[in-house]
DNA sequence: TATAATAATGACTAACCAGTCAATTGTCAA
DNA sequence: TTGACAATTGACTGGTTAGTCATTATTATA
């Protein structure tokens, strides 16, 4: 494991103890056995290293859930949202509580301005379930169901972060019920308080855009890291596509498929799918 | 208006802006326009400045939550419920990402303490409000029914606190959205996920009572503040009372009343309606 | 007006922190 | 073994912080 892993490792479990601001550099360094001279080494700065732990956990998170939205059949699909999600919440306990501290908290610009990113992904990925699984009839209370969503997710989740006493709840029966209440209120909601309107406004907040160059620059990066031939030449003839639009709809499909298997290649082929207009 | 409340005031301002941890005291006494050591005149730390905050908001938001739910008729009931909380959000705005920002955040035992004091009362006030409104059928499902309200409370009141958009929400509509929800969620749900022992375990965590000593304490120093003739009265007979078990139902429940309009008193009216078995 | 009591000040202390960099240690090829 | 290069160290810098306390200003009283 490289130093700049654990780092990482280390640190999320004291930022999910004390906080982010409550946990000095040298904190970290001694709990690793490493100088403080060396932190610095892996990391720019304080705020670099919450960064790359936002991104690791957040970039991982969002592809499997996007992946699962959409590969599952319709009848599991909810069940395993809500399953996958607590699941995660539970394997990645400390992140979660990162997260979750750290989300009203930050004043760091960079950092917001991802927080802010990761959560309008995540907010496409639950209107794209309620659509697959609602259709058309559930229009006008779309967004509406996906604030409960969210409401519930964040709720449960915090019942077993939170607890001081371990709680080792059956996440089979907290996924059932909560598709329980999904249902029922997708069914029976009449009311609309959630406007197309609002949603817009709210994400006025979120400027970032994925561009092209970004997609590329990191595509370089794989290609330079990755050592599996099938997945490198994936990745070559994917940059070029990108760049002159050369392929045809179902190459492409395949090539980002070959990407899914490689557990480094999550995020990028989670861009990919974006970028090539594909779902 | 006494120092005290001049500090309080403006250093909530800056606790919502920036953060507890992130205010200097400084800060705040430049922003009051007073000196770093008058500061701890008022004060016998930063500590205490923030439990401060959060007892005089606490105690109003509870105390009014719990009147309103014991006394409102059936049918405005749930909606009188939801527009309360969501109204008195909106207003103490400050206070709302104060408490938001800090509830998950703090390492200060003695705040955590009091959060999760009245956390554990919002949930009495919430299950009674359950009870009251649909009865026995729904004794299966109460506890699920009650996290989905806080679900509800949560996730919307952040959507109005940390907008940077002003969304200038309308309160009513979205207090009978959430009516619907709720009700159309008491109704159909039919799965239990929140037993009787996981909020149990809970509320482990929550060891603190407010003990009649305390109650006791808190009439004196009313008794002394207080210039009324009739809502002293009540206090000194309510303070014997207490000690002695000397008066009626019929009359402690009036004396309580006496307190109910004074708006100094509601926190102690709160206490004494607890402590004398009655609602 | 004089005196006592109270309120307010802000320089100071001791502790802490992020980030730097000259000096030291480790590595590996010649 | 040597020497060149890279990795690692931790004392140090410049800055911030909560909280204190001797001094000063203000007010109340006689």
């Amino acid at each position: 494991m490289s130093k700049k892993q654990i780092i990482m490792e280390k640190a999320l479990e004291l930022f999910a103890k004390q906080g982010f601001e409550s946990t000095s550099i040298q904190q970290i360094t001694d709990y690793c056995g490493i100088s403080k001279g060396a932190f610095y080494l892996s990391f720019k700065s304080k705020d670099q290293l919450i960064i790359a732990l936002i991104d690791h956990f957040m970039e991982e998170f969002i592809s499997d859930i996007d992946h699962l939205v959409k590969t599952s059949n319709d009848d599991a699909l909810l069940y395993t949202f809500y399953h996958t999600i607590l699941q995660s919440f539970r394997k990645h306990s400390d992140f979660g509580k990162l997260l979750i501290k750290e989300q009203t908290h930050t004043l760091n610009d960079e950092l917001l301005e991802k927080l802010h990113y990761y959560n309008n992904e995540m907010d496409k990925i639950i209107l794209y379930l309620i659509e697959r699984q609602y259709g058309e009839e559930i229009k006008h209370t779309k967004y509406d169901l996906m604030y409960c969503i969210k409401s519930f997710t964040g709720m449960y989740s915090e019942l077993f972060l939170f607890n001081s006493v371990p709680l080792d709840l059956d996440l089979n029966l907290l996924s059932q019920s909560l598709v329980e209440k999904t249902s029922i209120l997708a069914t029976h909601t009449t009311i609309t308080f959630i406007s197309e309107e609002i949603v817009q406004l709210s994400k006025l907040q979120t400027k970032k855009e994925i561009k092209k160059e970004e997609i590329i620059h990191l595509l370089e990066q794989k290609i330079e890291d990755i050592k599996d031939a099938i997945t490198k030449e994936s990745l070559i003839l994917l940059k070029q596509h990108i760049l002159e639009r050369n392929l045809s709809p179902a190459i492409v499909t395949g090539l980002i498929k070959n990407l899914q298997n490689h557990p480094d290649c999550k995020w990028i082929s989670y861009l990919l799918r974006g970028a090539c207009h594909l779902s």
